[in-house]
RNA sequence: GUGGCUAUAGCUCAGUAGGCAGAGCACCAGAUUGUGGAUCUGGGUGUCGCGGGUUCAAGUCCCGCUAGCCACCCCA
């Protein structure tokens, strides 16, 4: 035993093992030909971003100011983790040169993110999103197809039943006004607030919208609603947005206090949640459009709008549903040397490995003991090799489903494996 | 960041009222003079998560820490 404690991962992260990965496939590879078919191309961006482009888009928001990864580098770089993708999305779009080309540019990605947070179900501090982004076109019929794409691959993962939560927080032109008449409303309520939310009122007012504090809500009902302020242009676009979920038989609810917690969003707003949600940590994608980020971040203003899904919980679902993939055997012939015979067995399994997945068991074990592994780990076939049979370059092939069992020379195996 | 529960063999867990550390599974070997699945037999030296404390005696009681699970918060 060991003498000191073994080492053990970090707290929070998980490594998805090869029982886990049939699923995880099946849901990526439906999240992958689901973006293929709306047009959209695979990016991959850093792990790795200057905390600025973090701490620019959401300095107000619990993952960036509370959750960012977030060290020195050797050479001093302020750098973190990435507790999102889409700021580094549009960095890459602008230093790719992607907006350079037709417009929108329609992309998605794959790749682990990083928030600090308190471990729990369906919460990790290295989870694994799918985003697409589409950047370059404020139309109205992109935030409609990007939640077309999330719910269209929800539902091909086996995820169908679904609750989409809809809403506008309108732009740089209407929100200001108000946020006023929200912060009018709310200023003499101000002492019966609970304390994050008392600070909220003058930072961060939106906030108090998705505030859950049970004193805080009785004072929702009367609150100003956003989309009752938004200016013509927020108003027609929200109205667009509507048309075309209606259009596409896309059912939604009108959450007036949905406001997302980046600070990024403008216009549209939503959540999926599974269709029988009970618990809180099940938000199974979100997104919106972020007309203002670009420019937050430096680069010309360019409007854009994406989602994010959460693969850990999509995964963990799909799995509950029985829908995980089939799991095969890693190797379909196992090769079982007798003794000393591991150069042989390599070039018996290098000359099988022509027709299938091949692997050798090298292990000084009786040929019992090899027969019963072979037979756990699922193969279908095995080659047994004696010395006598070695000697001759001949093996006994063996059908682990029939139990027949032949002598064949080395080069013949290939053809028989069928 | 806050709270609750938990931590004993590779895994899942028992361990009564403080008094010799257990079972099942898995794994290995044998029955079968080296050929899988069934059956039977044999095989356990584990800092009882880490550190302290109480006690003649601590897996058991107390404190701290770490980690896991769950919830709050927040979100994916």
């Amino acid at each position: 035993m060991p003498r000191s404690e073994p080492i053990k991962a970090v707290r929070g992260v998980r490594d998805i093992l090869p029982a886990d990965l049939p699923v995880w496939r099946a849901a990526k590879s439906g999240a992958e030909d689901m973006a293929r078919k709306f047009g959209y191309e695979e990016i991959i961006t850093p792990i790795l971003e200057k905390a600025e482009l973090i701490e620019r888009v959401g300095e107000d928001t619990d993952a960036v100011a509370k959750e960012l990864y977030r060290f020195d580098d050797r050479g001093g770089r302020n750098l973190a983790l990435r507790p999102e993708a889409t700021a580094g999305v549009v960095r890459a779009y602008f230093e790719g040169l992607l907006n350079q080309g037709p417009q929108p540019s329609r992309l998605y990605l794959f790749g682990p993110m990083f928030r600090y947070d308190r471990p729990q179900k369906g919460r990790y501090r290295q989870f694994f999103q799918f985003n697409a982004e589409a950047i370059g076109s404020g139309a109205a019929g992109l935030d409609a197809e990007v939640v077309e794409l999330a719910h269209s691959w929800l539902a091909a993962v086996g995820l169908g039943d679904l609750r989409l939560e809809l809403n506008s927080i309108g732009d740089a032109k209407c929100r200001p006004a108000y946020l006023e008449r929200l912060k009018a409303y709310y200023r003499p309520l101000k002492s019966q607030l609970h304390g994050d939310c008392q600070l909220r009122l003058e930072k961060n007012p939106l906030r108090l919208l998705d505030c859950k504090v049970p004193q805080c809500q009785p004072f929702k009902a009367g609150a100003p609603r956003v989309t009752d302020f938004l200016c013509d242009e927020c108003s027609a676009h929200w109205a667009a947005v509507r048309r075309l979920l209606d259009a596409a038989s896309i059912e939604y609810q009108h959450n007036p206090y949905l406001v997302r917690g980046l600070d990024y969003y403008t216009r549209t707003v939503f959540e999926f949640y599974p269709g029988g949600a009970t618990g809180q940590q099940d938000a199974l994608a979100s997104g919106g459009r972020y007309d203002g980020l670009a420019e937050e971040l430096g680069w010309p203003a360019t409007p854009g709008v994406g989602f994010a899904g959460g693969l850990d919980r999509v995964t963990e679902l799909m799995a509950a549903k029985g829908e995980d993939g089939a799991a095969s055997p890693p190797a379909d012939v196992l090769v079982l040397p007798d003794g000393d015979l591991a150069v042989e067995a390599a070039e018996v399994a290098r000359i099988c490995r022509a027709a299938r997945a091949v692997a050798v068991d090298y292990e000084p074990k009786s040929l019992r003991a090899k027969m019963r592994s072979a037979n756990k780990l699922g193969a279908r076939w095995v080659v047994l090799l004696s010395v006598e049979d070695a000697a001759r370059r001949v093996a006994q092939l063996r059908d682990m489903t029939s139990g027949d069992q032949t002598e064949l020379a080395w080069d013949e195996l290939p053809i028989h494996f069928v």
